[in-house]
RNA sequence: GCGGUCAUAGCUCAGUUGGUUAGAGCACAAGAUUGUGAAUCUUGGGGUCGCGGGUUCGAGUCCCGUUGGCCGCCCCA
């Protein structure tokens, strides 16, 4: 056995590896593209201090971090948004609204590893800076979904939940909590789908006892599956700001619906999602048939970029991560088999042969075909063998009969058809050859 | 951080109540083969049996520890 292994919850690609990563990033890369996002990158390590100020001293213990020569406390980074926080609010009076931005890269957990989570990753985080209406919940969630879709996904595979931490403030407000106990019944929404009435028991030693009928309300509110029934309970309660918040909801499923992608939406507002950076819609993409986790999350973050120190500026935006798409995509089927095959491969006999094979070889190499050949002088029965199971569609043979006679013999892989070429028309009939196999 | 489970060749695995020099298939490489295809035959390389310790005359096999994989809990930006 090596003496030297991969560390814990790290991957290596070997070419059928990274085949596949590129396809999910091709197809990712060509969501975004479509949707009018600009790709941008940002250093791999960052200062310690910006995610301690994002979410708090404790993140520490989940960060790959440590002092680096000069003194300063660096954490390879856990996630886009701060950085990318800094990059837009650096230069934020400078960039034309709305900001769209996308990127594809690498991040770091110190945190176990099990089905679905490494310690090294790849995500793709979508952003919309500068735009404070549901205009851009639409835009995001849409992309989101396309970079689900783009794959061969279908509203039967997955469905993006969406949910609003301020419609649960106002409604809770309406119940006659304060600000605090909100927070805290958040925390505790988030976790009764795992620990049922239990997830409760916390805010009740705190604050005691929650009236029946308030927890009855909350149960209720987080069993509303559609806009119509969020609208019915709105009218019950009468409240001005969820009035008004009803209308952002149906601004957001009315585009949605417009644009097709009603039926990937599931209204649930039982998704509060942890992060308490949220300040509006969150929405997380989910697995419709399987057991996997959360395919994808995001929402709205419009505090997070003035607590970095930087502009107000409001944003929302998503992560999807390579782990868990490419356990779905294995799943369904829907991960190609990837093959490197060359379009030529050259047959050679020997010394003499190779340095005219080399002339042709560079010709059609400049031309912008895949070419290959055998390193070593070998056999003409390996050649072929070579040839035929290089995958290429044609075979080029360099012997010395043809040389002399300055043809080049061009086999058909597929048909196991031969014929002489002058090898002045050499590049003229291999494009004419692969144009029409 | 906690628990369960597993670890023999690149891959899939066999290996008897503990007993000689640890095997097979696939894959890879060479040859049969100095001009024609996934075949066949022959041959070869490749293992400190995850690592360390213990019991024993003797450990791939039994015991303890440890590392790593997988699964789950905590957490999940």
């Amino acid at each position: 056995m090596a003496t030297f292994q991969t560390l814990p919850g790290f991957r290596e690609f070997y070419p059928e590896d990274l085949a596949r990563r590129n396809h999910i990033f091709r197809r990712w890369r060509q969501a975004a593209g479509t949707y009018g996002f600009a790709e941008y990158d940002a250093p791999v390590l960052e200062p310690l201090e910006l995610y301690k100020t994002k979410s708090g001293d404790e993140i520490e213990g989940q960060l790959f971090n440590f002092t680096d020569k000069g003194g300063r406390e660096v954490a390879l980074r856990p996630e886009m948004t701060p950085t990318v926080c800094r990059l837009v609010g650096a230069k934020a009076n400078a960039l034309k609204r709305p900001i769209k931005w996308f990127s594809i890269a690498e991040f770091y957990r110190y945190e176990r590893a099990q089905k679905g989570r490494l310690r090294a990753f790849f995500q793709f985080n979508a952003d919309i800076f500068g735009e404070p209406g549901p205009e851009a919940e639409i835009e995001l969630i849409a992309l989101l979904i396309q970079c689900l879709a783009g794959f061969g996904l279908t509203k039967d595979d997955f469905c993006v939940r969406l949910s609003d931490r301020d419609l649960w403030f106002f409604y809770l407000e309406a119940l006659g909590f304060n600000d605090t106990q909100a927070r805290e019944l958040l925390g505790a929404i988030d976790k009764v789908e795992k620990l049922g009435d239990a997830a409760f028991e916390a805010f009740a030693e705190k604050h005691g006892p929650l009236a029946p009928e308030k927890m009855a309300a909350i149960l209720g509110f987080m069993k509303i599956r559609s806009l119509e029934a969020l609208a019915a309970e709105i009218g019950r309660i009468g409240q001005d700001k969820l009035e008004a918040r009803l209308g952002d909801w149906r601004r957001v499923i009315a585009g949605l619906t417009a644009m097709s992608l009603g039926e990937f939406i599931q209204v649930d507002l039982s998704v509060v999602r942890g992060l308490a950076y949220y300040t509006g819609f969150v929405f997380e993409a989910f697995d419709r048939k399987g057991d996997l986790r959360a395919l994808a999350g995001g929402g709205r973050y419009n505090d997070l970029v003035k607590k970095l120190g930087l502009p107000d500026l409001p944003a929302v935006g998503f992560a999807i991560g390579d782990v868990t798409t490419g356990l779905l995509l294995e799943q369904r089927g829907l991960m190609p088999t990837f093959v490197q095959a060359p379009d030529v491969y050259c047959v050679i006999g020997g010394e003499k042969e190779r340095a005219a094979a080399f002339g042709d070889i560079q010709a059609l190499r400049a031309a912008g075909y895949r070419v290959d050949y055998p390193l070593k002088e070998v056999g003409f029965g390996k050649q072929f063998k070579a040839a035929a199971e290089s995958g290429a569609k044609v075979a080029l043979i360099y012997g010395g009969d043809e040389i002399a006679k300055g043809v080049v013999k061009l086999r058909d892989l597929t048909e196991r058809s031969e014929r002489d070429v002058p090898r002045a028309d050499l590049l003229v009939t291999v494009r004419d050859f692969l144009a029409g196999a």
